[in-house]
DNA sequence: AAGTGGTCTAGACCACTGA
DNA sequence: CAGTGGTCTAGACCACTTG
């Protein structure tokens, strides 16, 4: 029976949520069976089961058919990063849209034949005057497709890619490193040579694991932190 | 029916994935309903919905209770990070463990009163010979815990921190920034004192928010390179 | 009112585990 | 064998959306 306002199975999820939060259950105890839970919270195995599932989607616990529910260890290092370049506080200027030929970095990072020509788009960012942060994508330049700059000047890097093609078919990739910026990032920026700057590398690949964009991101540590959570708190 | 070696579900689950990655489905599309899928599968509307719940689950597609599941655009800014510390390729030395006085900058990291210890450990990873990054890790110390050194030494920032109360109980929130190390950090890793590094600081919270564990690594850029994916294809 | 999704039941049958 | 989880049915009733 349910005379709350959630639905029963989120009421026991809840409780077994609390349960093993509060230190009743420790990771490798064994949670209540599912019959256990039917007959508790007088419902049948289907709705017990269901609460224990929302457990089982968040990571907490894990099944063993024919033993029972086990709780889990948490995954410590597991992150979730959430990586913001159109932040709201920041506004940006787009300083160049080229085709050109790729540098010998950009070549490999996209493997790209010998003749293939890419579009470089560079962008600044900016926090009120101050410029704290710059960027440059890359893309193949399909000869057949012209390119329409005012689509392309206000997405994100992958929105663009997407744009060529099924938004699905693709997924990007992240490297994060420290480096000091090239003469042109250090001007752009206008910091010192000997700054250590927070680098993004991020690959845009489709389906059939080529990389169809690659840009580099280059940020002032005062601005340019990034932040990631673990935990199970964070879903 | 279910003639297959997989449930039914999983079978509706992985046609209509495939429709929307082929792009037969575009994000803002509305999916088949519960009771269209009922009939083609010939099954029931429970077995139908189990279906569309699971990419639901994966945030392919969305739900409107009266209208329809409907496709979502893929999320290009939510990274999955993994950070391991403890590779099998690199091993590490532990140079120190001791209870000191914090710093201004632990202090203020972990929120600390003035006559607050904490106990600081220092550990330096290698690749073969070569040092390739160092940590420093703060906890809080208890006078009435004593400090096991064993059980310290071989874990990881937040499996020590949850050793003193609830795993569950707490999260992980990371920092990623570029710094030049401080001058026992460039002796450590023999590094140039001009060389960017990659500094990743880790607080480890507990429920109550209070951060009962700090810990700051530095990474050279050869090798301290971390990486997060994004998209539905990584899950 | 007709169509959508959401919850729940009572019971069936199957597969895996362990004593 | 008894107990565990996993799948599925047929049908009921509810809540939300749209015309």
């Amino acid at each position: 029976m349910n005379n709350a306002f959630q639905p029963l199975y989120y009421t026991i999820a809840e409780d077994l949520r609390h349960s093993i939060l509060e230190g009743k259950f420790n990771p490798g105890d064994i949670m209540p069976s599912v019959n256990e839970l039917a007959l508790k919270y007088k419902t049948t195995r289907v709705t017990a089961r269901k609460g224990l599932s929302i457990l089982e989607n968040e990571g907490i616990i894990s099944v063993w058919h024919g033993k029972g529910y086990y709780v889990l260890s948490p995954e410590f290092n597991k992150f979730t990063l959430y990586y913001n370049t159109n932040s709201k506080s920041f506004n940006s200027k787009f300083s160049k849209v080229s085709v050109i030929r790729p540098t010998s970095e950009v070549k490999a990072a996209m493997l790209l034949k010998d003749d293939q020509k890419v579009i470089l788009i560079r962008r600044t960012v900016f926090d009120g005057d101050k410029p704290v942060a710059c960027d440059e994508k890359y893309l193949t330049y399909d000869k057949g497709r012209p390119l329409v700059e005012e689509e392309i000047k206000y997405a994100d890097l992958p929105e663009v890619a997407a744009a060529k093609g099924s938004p699905f078919a693709i997924r990007t990739e992240m490297e994060i490193g420290a480096e000091l910026g090239a003469p042109h990032v250090v001007e752009t920026l206008g910091c010192a040579a000997g700054e250590p700057l927070l680098v993004t590398y991020r690959y845009i690949i489709d389906q059939k694991d080529a990389v169809i964009g690659y840009g580099k991101m280059y940020m002032r540590r005062e601005y340019g932190k990034l932040k990631a959570i673990s935990g199970y708190n964070c879903r």
